[in-house]
DNA sequence: AAGACCATGTAACTCGTTACATGATTTG
DNA sequence: CAAATCATGTAACGAGTTACATGGTCTT
Protein backbone atom coordinates (compact mmCIF):
# COMPACT_ATOMS: atom_id res chain seq x y z
CA UNK A 1 0.00 0.00 0.00
CA UNK A 2 2.88 2.92 1.11
CA UNK A 3 4.90 2.05 -1.81
CA UNK A 4 1.98 2.61 -4.25
CA UNK A 5 0.77 6.06 -2.13
CA UNK A 6 4.45 6.85 -2.57
CA UNK A 7 4.66 6.44 -6.29
CA UNK A 8 0.98 8.35 -6.59
CA UNK A 9 2.84 11.49 -4.59
CA UNK A 10 5.79 11.28 -6.90
CA UNK A 11 3.36 10.85 -10.30
CA UNK A 12 2.25 14.10 -9.19
CA UNK A 13 5.37 16.17 -9.19
CA UNK A 14 8.98 14.67 -8.59
CA UNK A 15 9.72 14.97 -4.89
CA UNK A 16 12.22 14.20 -2.16
CA UNK A 17 11.95 11.97 0.67
CA UNK A 18 11.05 14.74 2.93
CA UNK A 19 8.67 16.45 1.06
CA UNK A 20 6.70 12.87 0.47
CA UNK A 21 6.99 13.01 4.82
CA UNK A 22 5.46 16.31 4.96
CA UNK A 23 2.74 15.47 2.56
CA UNK A 24 1.89 12.87 4.52
CA UNK A 25 1.77 14.20 7.90
CA UNK A 26 -0.52 17.26 6.45
CA UNK A 27 -2.54 15.84 4.09
CA UNK A 28 -2.59 12.04 4.31
CA UNK A 29 -2.51 11.84 8.01
CA UNK A 30 -6.35 10.95 8.51
CA UNK A 31 -6.05 8.35 6.45
CA UNK A 32 -2.91 6.75 5.75
CA UNK A 33 0.76 7.74 8.27
CA UNK A 34 4.32 6.96 7.45
CA UNK A 35 7.56 7.05 9.40
CA UNK A 36 10.49 9.10 7.75
CA UNK A 37 12.03 5.69 8.21
CA UNK A 38 9.63 3.81 6.13
CA UNK A 39 9.38 6.55 3.39
CA UNK A 40 13.53 6.46 2.88
CA UNK A 41 13.41 2.68 2.62
CA UNK A 42 10.51 2.36 0.66
CA UNK A 43 12.35 4.98 -1.82
CA UNK A 44 15.14 2.40 -2.15
CA UNK A 45 12.69 -0.61 -3.22
CA UNK A 46 11.04 1.50 -5.43
CA UNK A 47 13.91 2.48 -7.28
CA UNK A 48 15.22 -0.79 -7.26
CA UNK A 49 12.17 -1.98 -9.23
CA UNK A 50 12.38 0.51 -11.70
CA UNK A 51 9.59 2.56 -10.89
CA UNK A 52 11.35 5.47 -10.10
CA UNK A 53 14.57 7.68 -10.83
CA UNK A 54 16.90 9.25 -8.13
CA UNK A 55 18.70 12.53 -8.79
CA UNK A 56 20.84 13.95 -6.87
CA UNK A 57 20.63 17.71 -6.69
CA UNK A 58 23.92 19.79 -4.59
CA UNK A 59 22.50 22.60 -2.57
CA UNK A 60 24.29 25.83 -0.84
CA UNK A 61 22.98 26.57 2.25
CA UNK A 62 20.87 24.01 3.23
CA UNK A 63 21.65 19.95 2.72
CA UNK A 64 22.07 18.60 -0.53
CA UNK A 65 19.06 16.46 -1.43
CA UNK A 66 17.48 13.32 -3.81
CA UNK A 67 14.69 13.85 -6.31
CA UNK A 68 12.69 11.17 -7.38
CA UNK A 69 10.75 10.91 -10.48
CA UNK A 70 8.34 8.26 -11.66
CA UNK A 71 9.26 6.17 -14.86
CA UNK A 72 6.63 5.25 -17.68
CA UNK A 73 6.98 1.38 -15.63
CA UNK A 74 6.14 3.18 -12.60
CA UNK A 75 3.33 5.21 -13.68
CA UNK A 76 2.03 1.35 -15.45
CA UNK A 77 2.18 0.17 -12.15
CA UNK A 78 0.07 3.25 -10.43
CA UNK A 79 -2.46 2.54 -13.02
CA UNK A 80 -2.70 -1.12 -12.67
CA UNK A 81 -2.94 -1.12 -8.69
CA UNK A 82 -5.64 1.28 -9.02
CA UNK A 83 -7.64 -0.74 -11.13
CA UNK A 84 -6.55 -4.48 -9.31
CA UNK A 85 -10.22 -5.07 -7.49
CA UNK A 86 -9.30 -5.30 -3.52
CA UNK A 87 -11.95 -3.82 -1.50
CA UNK A 88 -10.48 -4.62 1.75
CA UNK A 89 -12.27 -2.67 4.16
CA UNK A 90 -9.33 -3.34 6.69
CA UNK A 91 -10.82 -1.74 9.55
CA UNK A 92 -8.26 -2.10 12.80
CA UNK A 93 -9.52 0.58 15.43
CA UNK A 94 -8.31 0.12 18.47
CA UNK A 95 -10.92 1.85 20.41
CA UNK A 96 -13.30 -0.33 19.22
CA UNK A 97 -10.98 -3.01 20.70
CA UNK A 98 -11.06 -1.47 24.14
CA UNK A 99 -14.69 -0.97 24.20
CA UNK A 100 -14.99 -4.44 23.92
CA UNK A 101 -12.97 -5.57 27.10
CA UNK A 102 -14.75 -1.89 29.12
CA UNK A 103 -16.59 -4.52 31.36
CA UNK A 104 -13.21 -4.80 33.50
CA UNK A 105 -13.84 -1.24 34.47
CA UNK A 106 -16.34 0.25 36.56
CA UNK A 107 -18.92 1.94 34.09
CA UNK A 108 -18.51 5.47 35.81
CA UNK A 109 -14.87 4.94 34.26
CA UNK A 110 -16.14 4.26 30.90
CA UNK A 111 -18.23 7.41 30.76
CA UNK A 112 -15.53 9.45 30.84
CA UNK A 113 -13.35 7.37 28.76
CA UNK A 114 -15.90 8.21 26.39
CA UNK A 115 -16.54 11.82 27.04
CA UNK A 116 -13.00 12.68 26.32
CA UNK A 117 -12.91 10.39 23.19
CA UNK A 118 -15.84 12.11 22.01
CA UNK A 119 -14.31 16.01 22.37
CA UNK A 120 -10.70 14.88 20.74
CA UNK A 121 -12.00 14.82 17.64
CA UNK A 122 -9.63 15.96 14.41
CA UNK A 123 -11.81 18.35 12.94
CA UNK A 124 -13.50 19.71 15.86
CA UNK A 125 -14.69 22.73 14.18
CA UNK A 126 -15.56 24.53 11.19
CA UNK A 127 -12.75 26.43 11.26
CA UNK A 128 -10.21 24.04 11.58
CA UNK A 129 -11.35 22.10 8.13
CA UNK A 130 -10.55 24.76 6.38
CA UNK A 131 -7.41 24.64 7.53
CA UNK A 132 -6.76 21.45 7.35
CA UNK A 133 -7.74 21.41 3.66
CA UNK A 134 -5.88 24.59 2.74
CA UNK A 135 -2.65 22.72 1.71
CA UNK A 136 -4.49 20.24 -0.77
CA UNK A 137 -6.16 23.30 -2.00
CA UNK A 138 -2.62 25.10 -2.87
CA UNK A 139 -1.59 21.78 -4.13
CA UNK A 140 -4.44 21.48 -6.70
CA UNK A 141 -3.34 24.64 -8.33
CA UNK A 142 -1.01 22.92 -10.43
CA UNK A 143 -3.54 19.71 -10.60
CA UNK A 144 -7.11 21.18 -10.82
CA UNK A 145 -8.77 18.01 -11.93
CA UNK A 146 -6.79 15.61 -9.52
CA UNK A 147 -8.77 18.22 -6.97
CA UNK A 148 -11.79 17.00 -7.19
CA UNK A 149 -10.65 13.32 -5.53
CA UNK A 150 -8.64 15.08 -2.78
CA UNK A 151 -12.17 16.49 -1.69
CA UNK A 152 -13.71 13.80 -1.67
CA UNK A 153 -11.36 12.21 1.17
CA UNK A 154 -11.91 15.07 3.19
CA UNK A 155 -15.13 14.66 2.72
CA UNK A 156 -15.01 11.26 4.21
CA UNK A 157 -12.73 12.62 7.36
CA UNK A 158 -15.73 15.33 8.48
CA UNK A 159 -18.31 12.57 7.54
CA UNK A 160 -16.25 10.16 9.62
CA UNK A 161 -15.50 12.68 12.78
CA UNK A 162 -19.51 13.41 12.51
CA UNK A 163 -20.54 9.92 12.94
CA UNK A 164 -17.50 9.32 15.24
CA UNK A 165 -19.27 11.55 17.73
CA UNK A 166 -22.70 10.54 17.04
CA UNK A 167 -21.60 7.07 18.25
CA UNK A 168 -20.38 8.12 21.37
CA UNK A 169 -23.57 10.15 22.20
CA UNK A 170 -25.44 6.56 21.65
CA UNK A 171 -22.40 4.92 23.71
CA UNK A 172 -22.51 7.96 26.75
CA UNK A 173 -26.91 7.36 26.78
CA UNK A 174 -26.62 3.72 26.89
CA UNK A 175 -24.16 3.76 29.43
CA UNK A 176 -25.70 6.30 31.97
CA UNK A 177 -29.04 3.91 31.43
CA UNK A 178 -26.59 0.70 32.30
CA UNK A 179 -25.44 3.01 35.52
CA UNK A 180 -29.23 3.58 36.40
CA UNK A 181 -29.89 -0.03 35.89
CA UNK A 182 -26.94 -0.94 38.14
CA UNK A 183 -27.93 1.58 40.96
CA UNK A 184 -31.43 0.66 41.31
CA UNK A 185 -30.07 -3.08 41.93
CA UNK A 186 -27.71 -1.93 44.64
CA UNK A 187 -30.58 -0.35 46.05
CA UNK A 188 -33.10 -2.77 46.09
CA UNK A 189 -30.35 -5.01 47.40
CA UNK A 190 -30.16 -2.84 50.81
CA UNK A 191 -33.72 -2.47 51.23
CA UNK B 1 -2.74 -4.16 20.66
CA UNK B 2 -3.35 -7.58 19.49
CA UNK B 3 -1.29 -9.19 22.61
CA UNK B 4 -3.80 -7.11 24.59
CA UNK B 5 -6.84 -8.56 23.01
CA UNK B 6 -5.80 -11.80 23.38
CA UNK B 7 -5.63 -11.35 26.91
CA UNK B 8 -8.81 -9.84 27.24
CA UNK B 9 -10.30 -12.53 25.47
CA UNK B 10 -8.90 -15.47 27.58
CA UNK B 11 -10.08 -13.13 30.73
CA UNK B 12 -13.23 -13.48 29.65
CA UNK B 13 -12.90 -17.54 29.63
CA UNK B 14 -10.05 -20.05 29.14
CA UNK B 15 -9.16 -20.81 25.01
CA UNK B 16 -7.55 -22.53 23.25
CA UNK B 17 -5.40 -20.95 20.20
CA UNK B 18 -8.25 -22.18 17.51
CA UNK B 19 -11.08 -20.62 19.66
CA UNK B 20 -9.36 -17.59 19.93
CA UNK B 21 -9.00 -17.80 16.06
CA UNK B 22 -12.68 -18.34 15.95
CA UNK B 23 -13.48 -15.21 17.87
CA UNK B 24 -11.44 -13.08 16.09
CA UNK B 25 -12.80 -14.52 12.38
CA UNK B 26 -16.76 -14.36 14.06
CA UNK B 27 -17.31 -11.06 16.17
CA UNK B 28 -13.95 -9.00 16.12
CA UNK B 29 -13.35 -8.55 12.38
CA UNK B 30 -15.62 -5.15 11.74
CA UNK B 31 -12.56 -4.15 13.94
CA UNK B 32 -9.26 -6.04 14.20
CA UNK B 33 -8.10 -9.61 12.62
CA UNK B 34 -5.51 -12.28 12.94
CA UNK B 35 -4.08 -14.80 11.38
CA UNK B 36 -3.52 -18.19 13.42
CA UNK B 37 0.03 -17.96 12.80
CA UNK B 38 0.26 -14.55 14.48
CA UNK B 39 -2.20 -15.92 17.92
CA UNK B 40 0.06 -18.85 18.22
CA UNK B 41 3.30 -16.75 18.05
CA UNK B 42 1.88 -14.33 20.59
CA UNK B 43 0.48 -16.82 23.45
CA UNK B 44 4.05 -17.86 23.71
CA UNK B 45 5.37 -14.42 24.08
CA UNK B 46 2.11 -13.91 26.66
CA UNK B 47 2.89 -16.94 28.29
CA UNK B 48 6.58 -16.02 28.46
CA UNK B 49 5.60 -12.37 29.84
CA UNK B 50 3.65 -14.20 32.74
CA UNK B 51 0.35 -13.37 31.69
CA UNK B 52 -1.47 -16.68 30.83
CA UNK B 53 -0.45 -20.14 31.68
CA UNK B 54 -0.83 -23.01 29.34
CA UNK B 55 -2.43 -26.53 30.25
CA UNK B 56 -2.48 -29.33 27.98
CA UNK B 57 -5.21 -31.41 27.35
CA UNK B 58 -5.38 -34.94 26.47
CA UNK B 59 -8.42 -35.93 23.88
CA UNK B 60 -9.86 -38.95 22.29
CA UNK B 61 -11.02 -38.72 19.13
CA UNK B 62 -9.57 -34.83 18.34
CA UNK B 63 -6.00 -33.41 18.60
CA UNK B 64 -5.03 -32.88 22.00
CA UNK B 65 -5.05 -29.00 23.05
CA UNK B 66 -3.19 -26.48 24.69
CA UNK B 67 -5.69 -24.28 27.02
CA UNK B 68 -4.61 -21.25 28.23
CA UNK B 69 -5.99 -19.32 31.42
CA UNK B 70 -5.18 -15.72 32.54
CA UNK B 71 -2.75 -14.80 35.20
CA UNK B 72 -3.22 -12.61 38.31
CA UNK B 73 -0.65 -10.24 36.62
CA UNK B 74 -1.89 -11.04 33.15
CA UNK B 75 -5.24 -9.50 34.56
CA UNK B 76 -3.46 -6.77 36.28
CA UNK B 77 -1.90 -5.47 32.94
CA UNK B 78 -5.24 -5.71 31.27
CA UNK B 79 -6.48 -3.34 33.55
CA UNK B 80 -3.22 -1.29 33.16
CA UNK B 81 -3.85 -1.40 29.17
CA UNK B 82 -7.36 -0.37 29.28
CA UNK B 83 -6.82 2.49 31.70
CA UNK B 84 -3.88 3.92 29.39
CA UNK B 85 -4.51 6.91 27.47
CA UNK B 86 -3.75 6.42 23.72
CA UNK B 87 -6.95 7.57 21.77
CA UNK B 88 -5.17 7.32 18.69
CA UNK B 89 -7.67 6.77 15.93
CA UNK B 90 -4.78 5.17 13.76
CA UNK B 91 -7.21 5.08 10.63
CA UNK B 92 -5.53 3.59 7.99
CA UNK B 93 -8.04 3.38 4.88
CA UNK B 94 -6.57 1.88 1.84
CA UNK B 95 -9.95 2.53 -0.70
CA UNK B 96 -9.70 6.29 0.74
CA UNK B 97 -5.37 5.96 -0.37
CA UNK B 98 -7.02 4.95 -3.91
CA UNK B 99 -9.59 7.89 -3.91
CA UNK B 100 -6.81 10.08 -3.55
CA UNK B 101 -4.66 9.38 -7.05
CA UNK B 102 -7.64 8.17 -9.08
CA UNK B 103 -7.50 11.18 -10.53
CA UNK B 104 -4.95 8.88 -13.17
CA UNK B 105 -8.34 7.13 -14.49
CA UNK B 106 -11.12 8.65 -16.80
CA UNK B 107 -13.90 9.65 -14.50
CA UNK B 108 -16.59 6.93 -15.55
CA UNK B 109 -14.19 4.25 -14.37
CA UNK B 110 -14.12 5.86 -10.96
CA UNK B 111 -17.82 6.01 -11.29
CA UNK B 112 -18.02 2.44 -11.61
CA UNK B 113 -15.49 1.73 -8.81
CA UNK B 114 -17.55 3.66 -6.48
CA UNK B 115 -20.64 2.03 -7.55
CA UNK B 116 -18.96 -1.29 -6.60
CA UNK B 117 -17.92 0.03 -3.54
CA UNK B 118 -21.13 0.84 -2.32
CA UNK B 119 -22.75 -2.66 -3.01
CA UNK B 120 -20.59 -4.20 -1.22
CA UNK B 121 -21.12 -3.36 2.47
CA UNK B 122 -20.41 -5.92 5.34
CA UNK B 123 -24.36 -5.44 6.98
CA UNK B 124 -26.15 -4.97 3.74
CA UNK B 125 -29.36 -5.49 5.64
CA UNK B 126 -31.19 -5.84 8.40
CA UNK B 127 -31.01 -9.72 8.56
CA UNK B 128 -27.14 -10.01 7.89
CA UNK B 129 -27.18 -7.87 11.01
CA UNK B 130 -28.85 -9.91 13.45
CA UNK B 131 -26.59 -13.20 12.48
CA UNK B 132 -23.14 -10.89 12.45
CA UNK B 133 -24.14 -10.10 16.30
CA UNK B 134 -25.47 -13.59 17.35
CA UNK B 135 -22.35 -15.08 18.21
CA UNK B 136 -22.02 -12.21 20.50
CA UNK B 137 -25.52 -12.17 21.99
CA UNK B 138 -24.27 -16.51 22.64
CA UNK B 139 -21.65 -15.28 24.41
CA UNK B 140 -23.68 -12.59 26.47
CA UNK B 141 -25.34 -15.56 28.42
CA UNK B 142 -22.46 -15.90 30.65
CA UNK B 143 -21.01 -12.46 30.98
CA UNK B 144 -24.38 -10.23 30.71
CA UNK B 145 -22.39 -7.04 32.68
CA UNK B 146 -20.31 -7.10 29.15
CA UNK B 147 -22.51 -7.66 26.83
CA UNK B 148 -23.69 -3.57 27.17
CA UNK B 149 -20.05 -2.92 25.57
CA UNK B 150 -20.43 -5.41 22.86
CA UNK B 151 -23.32 -3.97 22.05
CA UNK B 152 -21.74 -0.58 21.77
CA UNK B 153 -19.54 -2.34 19.01
CA UNK B 154 -21.76 -3.68 16.91
CA UNK B 155 -23.65 -0.15 17.04
CA UNK B 156 -20.25 0.89 15.65
CA UNK B 157 -19.91 -1.10 12.83
CA UNK B 158 -23.42 -0.56 11.48
CA UNK B 159 -23.25 3.78 12.08
CA UNK B 160 -19.71 3.42 9.90
CA UNK B 161 -21.59 1.13 7.43
CA UNK B 162 -24.35 3.27 7.04
CA UNK B 163 -21.53 6.53 6.50
CA UNK B 164 -19.95 5.20 4.31
CA UNK B 165 -23.17 4.29 2.07
CA UNK B 166 -23.84 8.53 2.25
CA UNK B 167 -20.00 9.19 1.33
CA UNK B 168 -20.31 7.37 -1.22
CA UNK B 169 -23.41 8.28 -2.96
CA UNK B 170 -21.46 11.78 -2.28
CA UNK B 171 -18.86 11.11 -4.39
CA UNK B 172 -21.07 9.31 -7.10
CA UNK B 173 -22.91 12.54 -7.62
CA UNK B 174 -20.13 14.68 -7.24
CA UNK B 175 -18.25 12.74 -10.22
CA UNK B 176 -21.38 12.92 -11.83
CA UNK B 177 -21.61 16.63 -12.34
CA UNK B 178 -17.36 16.71 -12.65
CA UNK B 179 -18.12 14.26 -15.68
CA UNK B 180 -21.29 16.23 -16.97
CA UNK B 181 -18.60 19.58 -16.82
CA UNK B 182 -15.53 17.62 -18.81
CA UNK B 183 -18.91 16.74 -21.41
CA UNK B 184 -19.53 20.31 -21.58
CA UNK B 185 -15.89 21.54 -22.46
CA UNK B 186 -15.26 19.25 -25.28
CA UNK B 187 -18.21 20.10 -26.98
CA UNK B 188 -17.27 23.80 -26.66
CA UNK B 189 -14.16 23.03 -28.30
CA UNK B 190 -15.28 20.68 -31.29
CA UNK B 191 -18.19 24.06 -32.01
C1' DA C 1 19.73 31.79 22.62
C1' DA C 2 16.33 28.29 21.62
C1' DG C 3 13.68 25.91 18.68
C1' DA C 4 11.80 24.85 14.15
C1' DC C 5 12.92 23.62 9.38
C1' DC C 6 15.50 21.27 5.76
C1' DA C 7 17.44 16.87 4.60
C1' DT C 8 19.41 12.56 5.00
C1' DG C 9 19.47 8.00 6.62
C1' DT C 10 20.70 3.30 9.79
C1' DA C 11 19.72 -0.32 13.30
C1' DA C 12 16.96 -3.01 15.92
C1' DC C 13 12.79 -4.53 16.82
C1' DT C 14 7.83 -5.66 16.62
C1' DC C 15 3.79 -6.68 14.14
C1' DG C 16 1.24 -8.65 10.19
C1' DT C 17 0.83 -11.74 6.01
C1' DT C 18 1.50 -15.79 3.09
C1' DA C 19 2.54 -20.26 2.45
C1' DC C 20 3.26 -24.62 4.10
C1' DA C 21 2.54 -29.00 6.92
C1' DT C 22 -0.25 -32.66 9.38
C1' DG C 23 -4.21 -35.63 10.31
C1' DA C 24 -8.39 -37.59 12.49
C1' DT C 25 -13.48 -36.84 12.80
C1' DT C 26 -17.82 -35.13 11.66
C1' DT C 27 -21.28 -33.33 8.53
C1' DG C 28 -23.60 -32.79 4.01
C1' DC D 1 -16.93 -39.20 -0.87
C1' DA D 2 -15.82 -34.45 -0.37
C1' DA D 3 -15.57 -30.69 2.49
C1' DA D 4 -15.60 -28.51 6.82
C1' DT D 5 -14.15 -28.58 11.67
C1' DC D 6 -10.84 -29.22 15.29
C1' DA D 7 -6.12 -28.34 16.53
C1' DT D 8 -1.42 -27.41 16.25
C1' DG D 9 2.36 -24.89 14.66
C1' DT D 10 7.01 -23.21 11.57
C1' DA D 11 9.49 -20.40 8.05
C1' DA D 12 10.12 -16.60 5.42
C1' DC D 13 9.02 -12.36 4.26
C1' DG D 14 6.94 -7.68 4.26
C1' DA D 15 5.33 -3.65 6.75
C1' DG D 16 5.46 -0.47 10.59
C1' DT D 17 7.61 1.61 14.94
C1' DT D 18 11.17 3.50 17.96
C1' DA D 19 15.37 5.30 18.72
C1' DC D 20 19.40 7.26 17.20
C1' DA D 21 22.64 10.34 14.46
C1' DT D 22 24.10 14.70 11.97
C1' DG D 23 24.34 19.66 11.03
C1' DG D 24 23.52 24.12 8.91
C1' DT D 25 19.97 27.96 8.36
C1' DC D 26 16.09 30.56 9.50
C1' DT D 27 12.67 32.38 12.67
C1' DT D 28 11.06 34.01 17.26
Amino acid sequence: MLKHGILGLISNSDKTGYEIMTVFRDSLSHFWSAQTSQIYRELQTLQKAGWISRKHVEQTGRPDKNVFSITPAGHEELIRWLREDNIPAELRNPFLLKTFFMGELPVEENIAFFKAFRDASVFPDEGRQVTASADLYAMAVDHPEKAVYWKLTIAFGMMYEKMQREWCDYCLQELEAFRQKQQENTEDIQQ
